[in-house]
DNA sequence: CGCTAGCCAGCTGCGCTACGCCCCGACCTA
DNA sequence: TAGGTCGGGGCGTAGCGCAGCTGGCTAGCG
Protein backbone atom coordinates (compact mmCIF):
# COMPACT_ATOMS: atom_id res chain seq x y z
CA UNK A 1 0.00 0.00 0.00
CA UNK A 2 2.27 2.76 -1.03
CA UNK A 3 -0.28 5.53 -1.63
CA UNK A 4 -1.61 5.29 2.18
CA UNK A 5 0.24 8.79 2.27
CA UNK A 6 -2.18 9.78 -0.49
CA UNK A 7 -5.13 9.85 1.80
CA UNK A 8 -3.67 11.68 4.60
CA UNK A 9 -5.48 15.02 4.96
CA UNK A 10 -3.57 18.05 6.07
CA UNK A 11 -5.05 20.26 8.48
CA UNK A 12 -4.39 24.09 7.38
CA UNK A 13 -1.57 24.78 9.50
CA UNK A 14 0.15 22.07 8.12
CA UNK A 15 -0.97 22.93 4.54
CA UNK A 16 0.62 26.56 5.39
CA UNK A 17 3.83 25.53 6.42
CA UNK A 18 4.47 23.34 3.65
CA UNK A 19 3.87 25.57 1.20
CA UNK A 20 5.16 28.95 2.26
CA UNK A 21 1.62 30.77 2.16
CA UNK A 22 -0.05 31.56 5.29
CA UNK A 23 -3.16 30.39 6.23
CA UNK A 24 -5.20 33.77 5.83
CA UNK A 25 -3.99 33.99 2.02
CA UNK A 26 -4.94 29.94 1.61
CA UNK A 27 -8.64 30.77 2.90
CA UNK A 28 -9.00 34.05 0.54
CA UNK A 29 -7.59 32.09 -2.29
CA UNK A 30 -10.51 29.48 -1.33
CA UNK A 31 -12.71 32.03 -2.20
CA UNK A 32 -11.46 32.79 -5.55
CA UNK A 33 -9.90 29.87 -7.00
CA UNK A 34 -12.33 27.15 -7.85
CA UNK A 35 -9.82 24.32 -8.13
CA UNK A 36 -8.63 25.01 -4.82
CA UNK A 37 -12.33 23.16 -2.28
CA UNK A 38 -10.50 21.01 0.40
CA UNK A 39 -13.04 18.98 2.28
CA UNK A 40 -14.55 19.70 5.48
CA UNK A 41 -14.83 17.54 8.50
CA UNK A 42 -17.77 17.88 10.92
CA UNK A 43 -17.25 21.07 12.47
CA UNK A 44 -15.91 22.99 9.02
CA UNK A 45 -12.32 22.54 9.19
CA UNK A 46 -10.71 22.25 6.19
CA UNK A 47 -8.89 18.87 5.04
CA UNK A 48 -6.41 19.21 2.38
CA UNK A 49 -5.05 15.96 -0.01
CA UNK A 50 -1.93 16.49 -1.94
CA UNK A 51 -3.64 17.89 -5.25
CA UNK A 52 -4.57 20.55 -3.28
CA UNK A 53 -1.63 21.37 -2.42
CA UNK A 54 -0.08 21.27 -5.60
CA UNK A 55 -3.22 23.79 -7.06
CA UNK A 56 -1.87 26.21 -4.32
CA UNK A 57 1.51 25.57 -5.24
CA UNK A 58 0.69 26.36 -8.72
CA UNK A 59 -1.15 29.57 -7.82
CA UNK A 60 1.49 30.74 -5.78
CA UNK A 61 3.79 30.37 -8.63
CA UNK A 62 0.98 32.33 -10.60
CA UNK A 63 0.82 35.02 -8.34
CA UNK A 64 4.64 35.11 -7.15
CA UNK A 65 6.62 34.16 -9.68
CA UNK A 66 4.92 35.19 -13.32
CA UNK A 67 2.58 38.07 -11.20
CA UNK A 68 -0.64 37.44 -12.60
CA UNK A 69 -3.57 39.71 -10.49
CA UNK A 70 -6.07 37.10 -9.52
CA UNK A 71 -8.32 37.23 -12.20
CA UNK A 72 -5.20 36.24 -14.82
CA UNK A 73 -3.86 33.53 -12.62
CA UNK A 74 -7.45 32.26 -12.58
CA UNK A 75 -7.84 31.79 -15.97
CA UNK A 76 -4.18 30.92 -16.72
CA UNK A 77 -4.40 27.70 -14.07
CA UNK A 78 -7.94 26.59 -15.82
CA UNK A 79 -6.03 26.39 -18.92
CA UNK A 80 -2.90 24.72 -17.12
CA UNK A 81 -5.40 22.30 -15.57
CA UNK A 82 -6.81 21.50 -18.84
CA UNK A 83 -3.90 21.12 -21.06
CA UNK A 84 -2.25 18.41 -18.14
CA UNK A 85 -5.96 16.41 -18.04
CA UNK A 86 -5.75 15.99 -21.53
CA UNK A 87 -2.17 14.77 -21.27
CA UNK A 88 -3.90 12.42 -18.96
CA UNK A 89 -6.30 11.36 -20.81
CA UNK A 90 -4.50 10.76 -24.48
CA UNK A 91 -2.63 8.24 -22.20
CA UNK A 92 -5.72 5.96 -22.24
CA UNK A 93 -8.12 3.83 -24.08
CA UNK A 94 -11.59 4.20 -23.46
CA UNK A 95 -12.60 1.23 -21.42
CA UNK A 96 -9.57 2.17 -19.32
CA UNK A 97 -10.77 5.35 -19.20
CA UNK A 98 -14.73 4.22 -17.81
CA UNK A 99 -12.65 1.88 -15.01
CA UNK A 100 -10.45 4.93 -13.95
CA UNK A 101 -13.24 7.04 -13.56
CA UNK A 102 -15.41 4.56 -11.42
CA UNK A 103 -11.90 4.33 -9.13
CA UNK A 104 -11.83 8.02 -8.77
CA UNK A 105 -15.45 8.23 -8.21
CA UNK A 106 -15.08 5.54 -5.43
CA UNK A 107 -11.78 6.53 -3.99
CA UNK A 108 -12.87 10.48 -3.37
CA UNK A 109 -16.11 8.61 -1.64
CA UNK A 110 -13.93 6.48 0.60
CA UNK A 111 -11.02 9.48 1.02
CA UNK A 112 -13.67 11.67 2.41
CA UNK A 113 -15.82 9.02 4.59
CA UNK A 114 -12.06 8.72 6.00
CA UNK A 115 -11.40 12.15 6.63
CA UNK A 116 -14.77 12.54 8.62
CA UNK A 117 -13.08 10.06 10.45
CA UNK A 118 -9.49 10.65 11.37
CA UNK A 119 -10.21 14.54 11.93
CA UNK A 120 -13.49 14.70 12.24
CA UNK A 121 -14.77 12.99 15.73
CA UNK B 1 9.42 54.16 -50.75
CA UNK B 2 7.24 52.27 -48.61
CA UNK B 3 7.81 52.64 -45.54
CA UNK B 4 7.89 56.33 -45.57
CA UNK B 5 4.67 55.90 -43.25
CA UNK B 6 7.12 54.17 -40.75
CA UNK B 7 8.93 57.64 -40.28
CA UNK B 8 5.42 59.38 -38.97
CA UNK B 9 5.13 60.43 -35.61
CA UNK B 10 2.08 60.66 -33.78
CA UNK B 11 1.07 62.96 -30.77
CA UNK B 12 -0.14 61.52 -27.83
CA UNK B 13 -3.66 62.18 -28.40
CA UNK B 14 -3.83 60.22 -31.71
CA UNK B 15 -1.90 57.17 -29.86
CA UNK B 16 -4.88 56.81 -27.26
CA UNK B 17 -7.34 56.91 -30.11
CA UNK B 18 -5.69 54.02 -32.05
CA UNK B 19 -4.75 52.08 -29.31
CA UNK B 20 -7.89 52.72 -27.09
CA UNK B 21 -5.71 53.62 -24.42
CA UNK B 22 -6.21 57.37 -22.13
CA UNK B 23 -3.19 59.91 -22.37
CA UNK B 24 -2.96 59.54 -18.42
CA UNK B 25 -2.40 55.88 -18.83
CA UNK B 26 -0.53 55.81 -21.54
CA UNK B 27 1.91 58.80 -19.75
CA UNK B 28 1.69 56.16 -16.66
CA UNK B 29 2.62 53.64 -18.10
CA UNK B 30 5.94 55.73 -19.28
CA UNK B 31 6.81 56.00 -15.77
CA UNK B 32 6.47 51.82 -15.60
CA UNK B 33 7.91 50.10 -19.08
CA UNK B 34 11.19 51.42 -19.90
CA UNK B 35 10.24 50.38 -23.73
CA UNK B 36 7.90 52.63 -24.02
CA UNK B 37 10.10 55.90 -24.82
CA UNK B 38 8.57 58.06 -27.29
CA UNK B 39 11.58 60.44 -28.17
CA UNK B 40 10.63 64.25 -27.42
CA UNK B 41 10.63 67.68 -29.26
CA UNK B 42 12.11 70.63 -28.70
CA UNK B 43 9.25 71.83 -26.12
CA UNK B 44 8.93 68.13 -24.56
CA UNK B 45 6.24 67.02 -26.10
CA UNK B 46 5.97 63.37 -26.47
CA UNK B 47 5.91 61.79 -30.79
CA UNK B 48 5.24 58.36 -31.34
CA UNK B 49 6.64 55.88 -33.78
CA UNK B 50 5.05 52.57 -34.68
CA UNK B 51 6.74 50.26 -32.83
CA UNK B 52 6.27 52.62 -29.85
CA UNK B 53 1.78 51.78 -30.80
CA UNK B 54 2.98 48.19 -30.91
CA UNK B 55 5.05 48.22 -27.59
CA UNK B 56 1.62 50.37 -25.84
CA UNK B 57 -0.94 47.42 -27.73
CA UNK B 58 1.30 44.48 -26.35
CA UNK B 59 1.29 45.76 -22.70
CA UNK B 60 -2.13 46.77 -23.02
CA UNK B 61 -3.15 42.88 -23.74
CA UNK B 62 -1.07 41.74 -20.74
CA UNK B 63 -2.42 44.38 -18.64
CA UNK B 64 -6.08 43.60 -19.15
CA UNK B 65 -6.36 40.31 -21.40
CA UNK B 66 -3.83 38.27 -19.93
CA UNK B 67 -4.26 40.07 -16.51
CA UNK B 68 -0.81 40.45 -15.54
CA UNK B 69 0.27 42.74 -12.67
CA UNK B 70 2.50 46.14 -13.66
CA UNK B 71 5.49 44.00 -12.63
CA UNK B 72 4.48 40.93 -14.37
CA UNK B 73 3.74 42.28 -17.29
CA UNK B 74 7.19 44.22 -17.54
CA UNK B 75 8.98 40.64 -17.18
CA UNK B 76 6.92 39.07 -19.77
CA UNK B 77 7.28 42.30 -22.25
CA UNK B 78 10.92 41.72 -21.82
CA UNK B 79 10.77 37.83 -22.26
CA UNK B 80 8.43 38.64 -25.23
CA UNK B 81 11.01 41.10 -26.84
CA UNK B 82 13.60 38.88 -26.40
CA UNK B 83 12.35 36.41 -28.24
CA UNK B 84 11.31 38.66 -30.81
CA UNK B 85 14.94 39.52 -31.19
CA UNK B 86 16.11 36.25 -31.13
CA UNK B 87 14.14 35.25 -34.00
CA UNK B 88 14.58 37.84 -35.96
CA UNK B 89 18.45 37.43 -35.67
CA UNK B 90 18.73 34.05 -36.39
CA UNK B 91 17.56 35.21 -40.23
CA UNK B 92 21.23 36.95 -40.58
CA UNK B 93 24.49 35.57 -41.02
CA UNK B 94 27.34 37.43 -38.99
CA UNK B 95 28.27 40.17 -42.01
CA UNK B 96 24.30 41.06 -42.24
CA UNK B 97 23.83 41.50 -38.75
CA UNK B 98 26.68 44.04 -38.68
CA UNK B 99 25.25 45.77 -41.46
CA UNK B 100 22.06 45.42 -40.28
CA UNK B 101 22.66 46.88 -36.82
CA UNK B 102 24.97 50.23 -38.86
CA UNK B 103 21.76 50.37 -41.05
CA UNK B 104 19.39 50.57 -37.56
CA UNK B 105 21.31 53.29 -35.93
CA UNK B 106 21.66 55.66 -38.74
CA UNK B 107 17.71 55.18 -39.56
CA UNK B 108 17.15 55.91 -35.65
CA UNK B 109 18.90 58.85 -36.26
CA UNK B 110 17.45 60.64 -38.91
CA UNK B 111 14.33 59.74 -37.67
CA UNK B 112 14.72 61.18 -34.20
CA UNK B 113 16.11 64.80 -36.23
CA UNK B 114 13.25 64.11 -38.74
CA UNK B 115 10.91 64.23 -35.88
CA UNK B 116 12.31 67.34 -34.24
CA UNK B 117 12.11 68.90 -37.67
CA UNK B 118 8.37 67.76 -38.23
CA UNK B 119 6.68 68.19 -34.80
CA UNK B 120 9.32 70.39 -32.85
CA UNK B 121 9.47 73.37 -35.02
C1' DC C 1 -7.40 79.21 -27.86
C1' DG C 2 -6.09 74.42 -28.19
C1' DC C 3 -2.80 71.00 -27.23
C1' DT C 4 0.42 69.09 -24.23
C1' DA C 5 3.62 68.95 -20.30
C1' DG C 6 4.68 67.73 -15.40
C1' DC C 7 3.11 67.36 -10.87
C1' DC C 8 0.36 65.47 -7.36
C1' DA C 9 -3.69 64.72 -4.28
C1' DG C 10 -7.45 61.77 -4.41
C1' DC C 11 -10.13 57.72 -5.57
C1' DT C 12 -11.34 52.64 -6.24
C1' DG C 13 -11.02 48.13 -5.43
C1' DC C 14 -7.61 44.15 -5.09
C1' DG C 15 -5.29 41.32 -2.04
C1' DC C 16 -4.36 40.46 2.29
C1' DT C 17 -4.49 40.71 7.61
C1' DA C 18 -6.15 40.95 12.29
C1' DC C 19 -9.51 40.01 15.40
C1' DG C 20 -13.33 38.27 17.90
C1' DC C 21 -15.92 34.27 18.29
C1' DC C 22 -16.83 29.24 18.24
C1' DC C 23 -15.87 24.44 18.88
C1' DC C 24 -13.45 20.89 20.89
C1' DG C 25 -10.54 17.98 23.91
C1' DA C 26 -8.08 17.68 28.37
C1' DC C 27 -8.26 18.01 32.85
C1' DC C 28 -10.45 18.73 37.24
C1' DT C 29 -14.28 18.03 40.86
C1' DA C 30 -17.98 15.52 42.84
C1' DT D 1 -21.58 10.33 34.68
C1' DA D 2 -22.44 15.10 34.72
C1' DG D 3 -20.77 19.70 35.03
C1' DG D 4 -17.14 23.48 34.89
C1' DT D 5 -13.36 25.81 32.59
C1' DC D 6 -9.16 26.51 30.23
C1' DG D 7 -6.33 26.71 26.02
C1' DG D 8 -5.50 25.97 21.21
C1' DG D 9 -6.90 25.54 16.46
C1' DG D 10 -9.83 27.23 13.08
C1' DC D 11 -13.64 30.12 11.21
C1' DG D 12 -15.49 34.28 8.74
C1' DT D 13 -15.26 39.00 7.90
C1' DA D 14 -14.51 44.08 8.59
C1' DG D 15 -10.99 46.82 7.65
C1' DC D 16 -6.37 48.18 5.97
C1' DG D 17 -2.70 49.52 2.63
C1' DC D 18 -1.17 50.03 -1.73
C1' DA D 19 -1.36 49.44 -7.01
C1' DG D 20 -3.15 51.63 -10.72
C1' DC D 21 -5.09 55.01 -12.38
C1' DT D 22 -7.84 59.85 -12.65
C1' DG D 23 -8.49 64.48 -12.96
C1' DG D 24 -7.37 69.09 -11.87
C1' DC D 25 -3.90 72.39 -11.58
C1' DT D 26 -0.44 75.75 -13.71
C1' DA D 27 2.52 76.75 -17.48
C1' DG D 28 4.70 76.76 -22.23
C1' DC D 29 4.22 76.86 -27.13
C1' DG D 30 2.41 77.97 -31.81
Amino acid sequence: MENIKDKKYYPIREVAQLTGVRESVIRFWEQNFDELKPIKNRVGQRKYMKKDIDVILAIKKLLYDDEYKISGAQKRLKELLEEAAGEQMELFTFDEKMKNRKLNEIRNDLQEALAMLESGG
